[in-house]
DNA sequence: ACAGTTTCCCGTAAATGC
DNA sequence: TGCATTTACGGGAAACTG
């Protein structure tokens, strides 16, 4: 009795939220539509799990679900299963009183805890009893979406150690490090699901390098995600390429994580105008810059802008603001971002992502001056420490006698960076 | 028995959401310490509607209360009162069976619905019993925030309808007309009390206007509340002034309701530059424009920029938008923004509300090139009929003996309004 | 005072009902 | 099928609680 007969499917539920619904599935490993009718399971919430009561003090929970269920014939291929669709957690609040035994302080986070939820049968065959049971992966109860992140590192973390010991609930009463691979292939994994592409070499480096002191050293949980709170930083990158990056982070436009030393060296024997995008590390939520050099002044000077969150995004997308990124220096102005690095112009890399002006879907809107955000810059770079002798030019001031030739030429050149002139 | 001994306080509830707690307070009028403790307050919703059941079925529904409770003196003056903190409303779904009287169909839709509250309380004095009831004002009842525009147009309705008469909880079947004058002064009030500023007669006028087809006409709650949705055009403007405008609107800068033929006629004889800001007519949730005149090409033209959206604005002010608008024409870029209408410099009205680029705050923003959002437009007026025998500025053909002295005014004038210029 | 945690509830999306 | 209405729940902020 207790073996693996009963199996919960793939999709498990991974974070549960008090309140909210939940669906969970069991599945008969023996095929025998002998058992139909026979089977009577049901999900039990922390079956015997002694954390709750006395180890390390974890929460309780009320457990709403479906009555117990007889497992049907629902697959394709025949096979026994139960889905249990309407369950749902919610925190039993009476844990001072009506206990004589003092219950031990929880040293745990609540997105620490690991709970379990079991299904449990009883088949009573040939006139013998037999108990089934069937648990699910740990799972961690959240009572607030603020809490996916940090319930998300310790799910990761988990997977990351479990191998075929049996679950160990109180993993993060004392959790064991991970070596740089293990951290390595768990976050590049996540890049992948959740954006089609995993971090490579150099991204891995970078956030070795960000990480640990010692290459050789061990990664440990509070570093990972608590003290410096390196997975809260990942998860905000995460969450903004979701939501507006998906598709140039699919297709590898985005570097990502490079630091300002390697930028500065991978751009500057490169062309004016090179540049590439990466993500903000000062920045908590998420966010994203793109650095590019500039020599035109005679020497190299790397620049990025300040970087762009996910509420700036949402009304101007990453390729817009690249392509109409204004730079005015000196009263001329121009967008210094020429070629994605390391040679790739930026309209073959982002073209086909600009929004198109277009012919206005909306009949009302022909009637008005189209328009559209753009992000604008001023002068970042006063000369590093200008001539005495040349005077700064001053409205009030200026000469009408400067070399009109040198100025119209630099009229010409802004005039040929407005790509609407051709429409003109 | 039944007078209004009882008083509900003046910040009744209006809108009661299905699920949201919500207070109410009564007061006994008859300020008599010897009451205290003798009274014991309920209330009860619905009391004795008859619509509830029979003449229009409206919805019925479970009220949470806290327990029956005995006033209390409470208020510094010494009043008797009771508060009732944690009352709220689940609708009660069991309207099919258990009746045999068929239900009649409701024809009004649930924001039309008015219910009240009733707090009754009984007084056992001197051997005679006391009844004494007092009613809440009508409330609408809805279980999801989107029906909150709908509900609120009912609310002002019966307001502006109920005199002294007995309250008609099903005044919605047959809603009677509102004079215009009836109207103007509701929709004056609600942007007076959420926004410090009432509608002046210009503003009434242009609503007039759209709302009616004769001067003389009655209001029908369908036009204001249903076919054409006027209201929620408005309570859209409503909220955007809420979220994103009140400084301007208590101001007094957003003319706001203005159509198109007045806003020309209005800057038709004004100097070019001078604009005014008015509220989208076609945008449903509240947006906002500007136009501005224009008569530096011989002939008088008004140009209204497509509108601003809540979206828009969260990432950009309306000053900042004002102020860093750019319009790019034949190559040249400039803010046709000039003059707020009538007369008054763009920056005396906005200036104290644009964004300073000041020092950032954060510390590793300094290493990032400043930016801000602006919003550009390019070329909204083609010469009408360019004449043939003036060839088009073109970048290949452009012939360098151009005035160069008139351009270099223009790259002047550019410049002077480029309020960064003296940083540079 | 404060941090961790939960509750509250708006606003949008999805589901439901008619 | 479409529209009216409700339910679901993410997300931000307030409230709670030791």
């Amino acid at each position: 009795e207790k073996q693996p007969v009963m199996q919960n499917l793939p999709h498990r539920p991974l974070i549960l939220k008090t309140g909210v619904r939940f669906k969970m599935t069991v599945r008969f490993l023996a095929n025998l539509p002998v058992f139909k009718d026979l089977l009577k399971v049901k999900p039990i919430f922390d079956k015997d799990v002694e954390e709750v009561k006395t180890v390390n003090g974890f929460r309780l929970f009320d457990f709403n679900l479906d009555d117990s269920k007889v497992l049907d014939v629902d697959t394709p291929d025949g096979a026994m299963m139960a889905a249990f669709e309407h369950m749902s957690l919610k925190e039993k609040k009476a844990r001072t009183k009506g206990s004589c035994e003092p219950y031990v302080l929880n040293p745990l986070m609540v997105t620490e805890e690991l709970h379990i939820i079991r299904f449990v049968a009883v088949l009573h065959l040939a006139g013998e009893t037999l108990d089934i049971e069937a648990s699910s992966l740990p799972v961690v109860v959240i009572s607030s979406s603020n809490q996916v992140p940090s319930a998300w590192a310790s799910i990761m973390w988990f997977n990351m150690l479990s191998t075929s010991e049996p679950m160990n609930l109180s993993l993060f009463v004392d959790p064991p490090p991970l070596s740089w691979q293990q951290l390595a292939s768990l976050l590049s994994w996540q890049f992948l699901s959740m954006g089609q592409r995993p971090l490579d070499q150099d991204q891995l480096s970078m956030l070795q390098d960000k990480i640990m002191d010692y290459p050789e050293d061990l990664v440990h949980w509070n570093k990972f995600s608590k003290d410096e709170s390196v997975w809260i930083w990942i998860d905000g990158i995460l969450d903004l390429i979701k939501k507006h990056l998906s598709d140039l982070w699919q297709h590898g436009y985005i570097m990502g994580f490079v630091n300002k030393q390697r930028t500065s060296s991978l751009l500057q024997n490169k062309p004016t105008g090179t540049f590439l995008i990466r993500f903000s590390e000062s920045i908590r939520d998420g966010a994203i810059t793109f650095s590019w050099v500039d020599h035109s002044t005679g020497e190299k000077r790397v620049h990025a802008v300040e970087p762009y969150t996910k509420k700036e995004l949402s009304v101007l997308s990453l390729p817009d603001a690249i392509n109409h990124y204004t730079l005015t220096t000196q009263g001329r102005s121009s967008n210094p971002l020429v070629y994605l690095y390391p040679d790739t112009p930026k309209d073959a890399a982002f073209g086909s992502y600009y929004t198109v002006p277009g012919p206005s879907t909306n009949k009302n809107m022909k009637e008005y001056v189209q328009r559209r955000l753009a992000v604008v810059s001023i002068n970042p770079t006063p000369p590093p420490s200008p001539p005495r002798d040349v005077p700064q030019m001053d409205v009030d001031t200026v000469d009408p006698n400067t070399d009109f030739f040198q100025r119209l030429e630099e009229i010409l050149s802004d005039l040929l960076e407005l790509p609407e002139w051709s429409n003109l």
